[in-house]
DNA sequence: ATTAAAATGTTATATTATTACATACTGTTA
DNA sequence: TAACAGTATGTAATAATATAACATTTTAAT
């Protein structure tokens, strides 16, 4: 088991919110939408975002400018992720693909260089988005 | 051997501008510089990255917000791109692993998705910042 | 109680990117 | 060459994303 972490009250009711969502939340519309909570200003939703993310509860889809509750229980330790992107409805899941993260985990280039985060986004269209 | 394109001549002020640069560029920074040579707007400049990006001449590390040339012959054909960031002194590099990128172009996830285009980044020290 | 770390509140501002609309250039075809 | 389509440009305004700076409060461990 990985260590269970209080999420402060700003924290718990930005990532209440991503975690309902479907799709990736934009920060702003994070923000307009947890108004009536009290969050009134951008800092306090960036605040919480960086904290979440640094925690591995959720993640950014970097080339969205969104972001996203984690659903591999994984990521509290691993900070790496992957992302599948539909380019035509948006739709991004996250892949869980243990073959995959190995095989990245473990990727070493000729620069000598560690990695000890990494993070992919593939794009494509889902299978709604080919068959129309 | 690929396509040649020509440039227009916003778009070859703004690449060459591009490629000298030994670190990537912020797009307000490119506009900045290329302010003497008559390119007065934003617009500009996000027009002829747009264009750039697309026949693969150059790439938009995504964590970053920046621009960099490529320097991988393959990408104006693929749009399979990976990168290589050092956290503290934020130098990137584009990392060219036919290996990687074989493994990455060939991957299949269980949800019938197929990918055409993936962009994936590697975080971590690089030699010189690792032994400092 | 003291203290340090983490979190919050608030205002202002910086940075990144796009909309909207008018105009001009480039290459192809009738 | 005239017409046309596609691409590129110019310009102003504005939208969207993110951070700086500073004051205060809460939390949790000593
Ligand atoms: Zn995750
Ligand atoms: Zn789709
Ligand atoms: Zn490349
Ligand atoms: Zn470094």
């Amino acid at each position: 088991m990985h260590k269970e972490i209080n999420l402060s009250k700003n924290q718990q009711i930005i990532f209440d919110f991503i975690e309902k969502a479907k799709e990736p939340l934009k920060a702003y519309s994070i923000l307009f939408n947890v108004q009536k909570k009290g969050i009134k200003a951008p800092l306090q939703v960036y605040r919480a975002l960086d904290k979440l993310i640094e925690i591995g509860k959720i993640h950014k889809v970097e080339s969205r400018n969104a972001f996203i509750a984690c659903k591999s229980s994984s990521c509290e330790i691993s900070q790496a992720t992957a992302f599948s992107i539909c380019n035509k409805c948006e739709n991004v899941s996250e892949i869980n693909n243990p073959k995959l993260s190995k095989y990245l985990t473990n990727f070493e280039d000729d620069t000598g260089m560690q990695y000890n985060k990494y993070n992919l986004e593939f794009f494509g269209l889902c299978k709604k988005c080919k068959t129309k």
